[in-house]
This record gives C-alpha cells, structure tokens and sequence, in this order.
DNA sequence: CGAGTATTTGATGCAGTTCAACGCTCGTGG
DNA sequence: CCACGAGCGTTGAACTGCATCAAATACTCG
C-alpha cells in the first residue's frame, strides 16, 4: 500500500520544514512510487548512474564510498527523510554507494523526472538544492572533524550525531535508540581501526558517559560526551522534505 | 571595468559545461557585478549570512572551518569557476569560512535573487544543484583519502588534485602552477602536522616525484605520484558555470 | 554442535605528533 | 644601512596514540 504524500509521517514530525499545499501537489505528481528493502539491500551504486532516486520514509543506512586499496571510508548514516541519489540525477554516475542497514521503506522517483520537477516549481527546486548544500555541510563537518580531532573524541562526536538525528526521527526512547550499524562502520566512519574504536568505546562505557553495545546507542551523560568530543556537532536546520 | 557573461574567459575553458544562450541571459540578469579582493580577504565567514554569493572569475582561495579548539580543517582548495556562498544563499548561515589566498576577481550576485533565478530558469536551477552536489562529492573524496590513507599519501593525492585543478584552470605551464598556499594550509587541507607534511613532502622531492616550494607546485613523475597516493582522485566532470 | 560473525582484550611497533631550534627572506624603523 | 622581528620552511629528537597482530569470548543460525 502506498502513503499518499499528504499522509506522509514525516511531514508532521518536527525538524523537517513545511512547504506549500502547492509544492504539495507538484511532489506527488513526482513521486513514482515506493520500495520495501530488506536491510543490506545495495540501493545505489558507487559508478553506476541509477535510474531512480528515494526519500527515506523509515529505516536506516549507510553511504560509503571504496578506495582502491580495499579499505572503506564511511560518508554518513542515513536516517529518514533523506534524500538519496541526486548525485545520479545530476552528475554522471554516484560518487558514493548507499546501502539499506535495516528494512527500510523508500519513496521512489524517477531520474528523469527532475528536470520537470524543477521546472514545475522552483521552490522545490530550491529545496533540492538546500538539501544537497545541507549534505556538503554534514560531510564537511565530519571531514573536520576526522581530520582535527582525536581518536576518543571523534568517537564521541559520531556518538552525538547519531543520536541527535535518532532524536529527530523519532527513534530515540528514554536516552536510548536502536542501531543496526556494527562498530566497524563507526570505524569506517571516523577513520580509525576497529581495535582501537572498540577501546575508545569501553573506554566511554566504563565511564559512564555513553554506551553502544547490543544494538543499542545510549546517552548517559551528554555534558560530559560533549565535552570529550570536544564541542558539538551544530545543530541541523529543519530539513527540506523531497 | 567590468566583464560581460557573454565574454567571460572561463566560459571558452574546457573544463565547463555549455549552457544555452537564453540561460545566459539570465544568468546575466543574475548577476549584480564585479569586486576585486587583496590575497587574505575574508568573503564570507562562518556563522554569518551574506548577502552575497560569488563566482570566482580569477584567483585561488581556500574554503577552511574551526574548531572549537582553535583548529582549522580546511575544506577544499578554491579555484577559477567556483561558485562560493550557497550556503548563505539557502541556510541559516555560512557554514564555513572563505578567504581568498590570492588577489581575485569574482562575479557577484544577490543571495535574495536566487530564487528568482530558479524560477527564470529550470536549467540554471539544476546547474546550481549540480555545483552544490559536485561540492559534496569533492569534500567525500576528501574525507575518504584523509580517514583511510596514510600521511605520505595524503600528501601525494592532495597535489595530484590540486595540479589536475590548476590544469583546468590553465595555471599550469611546464609541469608546474604557481601556488599561494603555505605548507601549513596543506597540512589542515589533509588532517596531518606541519612538521609531518614537510617531511612527507620533502621526501617527495627528493624522490624526483614532486616538488611543493618557492611557491610553485611541480610534478615530475605523475606515474608515481599516483602510485604514491594509493589511486587518482576521480577525474572530474566539465563544471557548471554559474 | 560447528561455522561464521561480532565484540573484546592484550601485546608490540611504528607513523605521526609535539617540542625545540635554526636559517632564510623580507619589511620596518631607528 | 644595518638591526630587528615576523613569517615560513627545514631538521632533529623524543614521545605516544593508534594501527596491527593475535587470540579468546560471546552469539546466532543452519
């Protein structure tokens, strides 16, 4: 069964922004249809030009990207409302690869359609923009982040980032959400090896600041988290909905 | 004395995407006019909103975020065809710092007339798009050779992407481009210590690879160098001119 | 119950940081 | 016209955070 756009939970949840009854209509008109994928499901692929483009509606993923040594850098984690596959509409081919880390549930459109989307509204077109500029910053606050900090409070900062985007859709209950992702993607993510994430998450455990076993990320003490960290990630504007 | 879009030089590059002559016009009619900065001008800060974007005409510069701690990450090399200041155009606020390293020339425009640009023109639109998306695809590649590659490598693909840069720029005569960049903008650039980079780099140099000095980048054996980086970065595609 | 995957822990070594000092060039002012 | 300081590059020495190697301990699933 397919949720009508203007159904679509996402749009009542706070941190996303609202936009016309107009632009309303135009979305749907655009949307081509949604996907059910079970998790570790290859959704777009690093090289290849996909003839699609999702919207995250629930679950969560990953965006990679190889290198040609083997080794996998992490671009972020993909929670709902997201926006996959620009790169594909736009450039030649994905740059990165994305993949499903649980069942998810995508809203589908179609490549092809952007330029119509584009020209039916502009300020969707906007918003599109907005997203893909919001994307840059997210990736460059973590590149910062990887390149200037050190190893436990790079850590940290994956830790307060995630949640923080678990608080905003609405997966985060009593200091705590569920997380499909094992500690080599955390890894993968900051840059470290998977020995020594491992160490610098016991470490945080044993001090009672946070802890990410079982599945489970929780936040005992976000003071303290911030501080190892050494600052927060900034908080996200509301986020443009596609 | 300012140019016309109708003769602007990096236009006839290759390098950058045609674009039709009614979008040029537009893009015309965009544009609000011309400044010229002195090396180590800030146009436009972290945090702030300006009410300005930027297309760099000529000159180099160098986009860079801090930290908290007083670090600098910087986020990428600016150079001729670089459109600068999205984010104030679409957020809340720049969300980090440019600074121009040489004197430069840019093309001005209003942020409040990005919309009406949308709405003139649905491919201008996907231009801009596609600028802000092949950004994020720069800032990811570079965050994957700085989370996954060691120091010397770093060292390698960062002039490797810089020479392939000024190529397209036409910067470079004889195997080697003038660069304003001190060695320690190279080190923030790529996440290692000042002291670390100059010895990487002068172990490159001795190795008759490449040379980083007197302020010229010079590449002598690009076969090596890119063995050295572990891989090329990924050629890119012919920019959109805004 | 055995195989495969994820997490945990200990031990070892080195790549890269930090500290420190020195040289060169250039601009400024006495 | 020389002295001085500031900025940048270079080099050496010592320390350490993190990678790497290795192995044990869970868990899950067929």
């Amino acid at each position: 069964m397919i949720t009508d756009c203007r159904d679509c939970p996402l749009r009542r949840r706070p941190g996303f922004a609202t936009f016309s009854r107009e632009d309303l209509e135009v979305t749907r008109r655009f949307k081509a249809g949604e996907m059910t994928v079970e998790p570790g499901t290859a959704l777009l692929d690093e090289g290849t030009k996909s003839p699609q483009m999702f919207t995250v509606l629930s679950g969560l993923g990953l965006r990679s990207k190889l290198l040609p040594n083997g080794r996998r850098q992490v671009i972020s984690f993909v929670f709902p409302g997201d926006f996959l596959g620009l790169q594909s509409g736009l450039m030649d081919a994905m740059k990165h690869s994305v993949a499903s880390s649980t069942r998810m549930r995508l809203c589908v459109f179609e490549r092809a359609e952007i330029g119509r989307l584009f020209a039916a509204s502009a300020s969707r077109a906007l918003d599109v923009t907005w997203t893909a500029a919001a994307e840059e910053h997210l990736v460059a606050e973590a590149m910062t982040q990887i390149g200037q900090a050190a190893g436990r409070a790079r850590i940290a900062w994956a830790m307060i980032r995630l949640y923080r985007r678990g608080e905003i859709a609405g997966l985060v209950e009593n200091g705590a959400m569920e997380i499909p992702w094992r500690q080599q993607d955390l890894a993968d993510a900051m840059g470290l090896s998977l020995v020594h994430t491992n160490k610098s998450l016991a470490s945080l455990r044993g001090a009672q600041i946070a802890s990410w076993a079982d599945g489970r990320l929780r936040v005992d003490d976000m003071g303290a988290l911030i501080r190892v960290a050494g600052g927060e990630p900034e908080a996200p504007e509301p986020r443009a909905l596609i």
